[in-house]
DNA sequence: TACCAGGAGAGCG
DNA sequence: CGCTCTCATGGT
């Protein structure tokens, strides 16, 4: 089979796919696409359908399920949010935006390139790395080309000079030493999964170029870890906006904050505040 | 032309 | 600690 169809309850796939969590996918249309999990995928909703295409036949669509968090219901998330005005106006101005659950390298590697760059710069760089250093993937007819993200193996073989070609800058450096020390064992992505968010967090900050922000945008965005809550600059802006408009609390003071306030899923709802400030503009 | 975006890391008091 | 500067690149 190569289409498959869900039912869709408050999820609003543009939002999603837009919102600065993931970086590959390409509005056609009516419709997204993109490369999940090695497979060329257009996804499309309407109404409250989803509908899925991809290249070749498969079996079995729970990685793709997977990846878009179809099995999560939203309502109980959102009930776990603080009852606040600021809360209250990101949810309406939101709604249906989700949390994608990504491949743990993709994302770690996607967010050691996105410091000091916009959306649209994060996604020309992993579109340039693909087409270098990934494979070549089978697309329908008349489709432009697609690749899948290079493994740790192949940037770690990469030389930085390369790295640079892709437009990564000063983070050819980092994204070379992340990968080559997930190459060489020295650390384990696979192993994080099964540690407290607080010492996978350690870890990962471990690799060069990724700090806490990074650390925490990978925990939540490929580990699922719903209590990990990036604070960027549109996030620091936002929180003193909203909940310290005299004073100006430092970024720790902050992180601190947010990570109690927020609750068991402070990630989702730091989620909503960066979506809400940075569309209202 | 000069300046800005906006995260990590190094350097400094 | 906590602040400040630098890093590369494309856009204004």
């Amino acid at each position: 089979m190569t289409r498959a169809r869900w039912p869709l309850e408050d999820y609003d796939l543009a939002a999603t796919l837009t919102s600065g969590q993931a970086f590959r996918w390409s509005r056609s249309g009516p419709a997204w696409e993109g490369v999940v999990a090695g497979r060329w995928v257009r996804l499309e909703a309407s109404g409250d359908q989803l509908s899925a295409e991809v290249s070749e036949p498969v079996s079995d669509w729970a990685w793709l399920e997977h990846y878009l968090g179809l099995p999560e219901s939203l309502p109980s998330i959102l009930a776990t949010f603080p009852k606040d005005a600021p809360m209250a106006a990101a949810i309406s101005a939101c709604h249906g935006l989700r949390l994608l659950r990504q491949e743990p390298w993709e994302c770690l590697a996607s967010f050691i390139l996105s410091s000091t760059k916009q959306i649209v710069q994060i996604q020309q760089c992993v579109a340039l790395l693909s087409e270098r250093f990934g494979d070549r993937l089978p697309v329908p007819m008349g489709k432009p080309a697609a690749y899948s993200f290079p493994t740790r193996a192949r940037l770690a073989a990469a030389t930085e000079l390369e790295l640079r070609a892709c437009k990564l800058g000063f983070r050819a450096r980092y994204l070379a030493g992340a990968a080559r020390a997930l190459a060489s064992g020295e650390l384990s992505l696979d192993r994080l999964g099964n540690l407290p968010t607080p010492d996978a967090r350690d870890q990962l900050m471990k690799l060069p170029g990724v700090g806490p922000k990074i650390a925490n945008c990978v925990l939540l965005f490929a580990y699922g870890r719903q209590d990990a809550f990036p604070v960027d600059v549109w996030v620091l802006r936002a929180l003193r906006e909203l909940y310290f408009p005299r004073r100006r609390p430092n970024l720790r003071t902050l992180q601190r904050f947010a990570e109690t306030y927020f609750g068991p899923n402070a990630g989702y709802a730091q989620q909503y505040l960066f979506h809400y400030v940075r569309t209202k503009r």
